[in-house]
DNA sequence: TCTGACACTCTCCTTTTGGTGCCTATAGAA
DNA sequence: TTCTATAGGCACCAAAAGGAGAGTGTCAGA
């Protein structure tokens, strides 16, 4: 099993750093690159764009579900700038945008794969210990 | 690449489940385990349990680095909640708490290697798409 | 002429998240 | 005798996340 620290330090020894000390640069910018996208609507963008290949907005609200205009706005915006989609503008009227998923965006949903798998894997044994930790614990 | 609805309609054949349409209570469990696990200060702490093996409680707020005592108590409770960490609790004074990864953590670690695998390879990509989004937009 | 579709933006509001500091108990060290 | 370490609980507060609803501009269809 490879480590945080393993993977730290090799990013660092592929960018010739010496010291085998963690940069926290580097540290902070690996937990920012997860933190935003392990985000729980990326995700679901992403698995979307993988299955439908190229979407609209809209169809993209329809295909996820439950969420707001709002937050989807701000997802495939945060998602174009991490280079994980391409944001294609069509200029006619009504206005027509096009999202797909860029090869980082491909590589990304298949390293997430493995968490989906666990998930299906599992989630009965989730839901038998949250069972037995509110009997064990009480309430 | 697998997709949710794959993963879901598996899930579906599993439980014996016979209509093609995605249940909601299964999808929405599988959303809420992946939402909580996909936490950022539990994958931090599920890495330093895999590092170091058993922790006690202020070896992990060190190790990770940056969380307060109240989230790292927050997110041990829902961790062994959920049943990724065992909590030995030795009665002595001082108190003395050791934590454990179980087999159901260690499972789900190494399912999300492949997304630190990722961002080890890919984080310069994103910094540059980053930089170029910027660019683009303006500002 | 009125409505709806599209892909948003903007404002207002509530909920959640997370931080800080103070409290507990007691054994052993200084 | 006072201080520290341990593993938290509790109350208060600031900030951020996120939802609801209205507005926008234009054109196609009823």
């Amino acid at each position: 099993m490879r480590t945080i620290r393993d993977t730290v330090a090799a990013m660092q020894k592929q960018g010739g750093f010496s010291h085998p000390e963690v940069s926290p640069a580097v540290e902070a910018l690996v937990r920012d690159v997860i933190a935003q996208v392990a985000d729980k609507w990326t995700m679901l963008i992403l698995e979307a764009l993988e299955e439908h290949g190229t979407l609209r907005f809209t169809q993209i609200g329809r295909i996820v579900g439950g969420i707001s205009q709002k937050m989807l706005t701000k997802t495939v915006r945060q998602m174009e700038c991490d280079g994980l989609i391409t944001r294609k503008v069509h200029p006619v009227i009504p206005p027509h945008v096009d999202y797909t998923q860029t090869e980082l965006g491909r590589e990304l949903t298949a390293a997430f794969c493995g968490v989906w798998v666990w998930a299906e894997t599992y989630y009965a044994q989730v839901e038998a210990a949250r069972a037995a930790f509110r009997a064990r614990e009480g309430r």
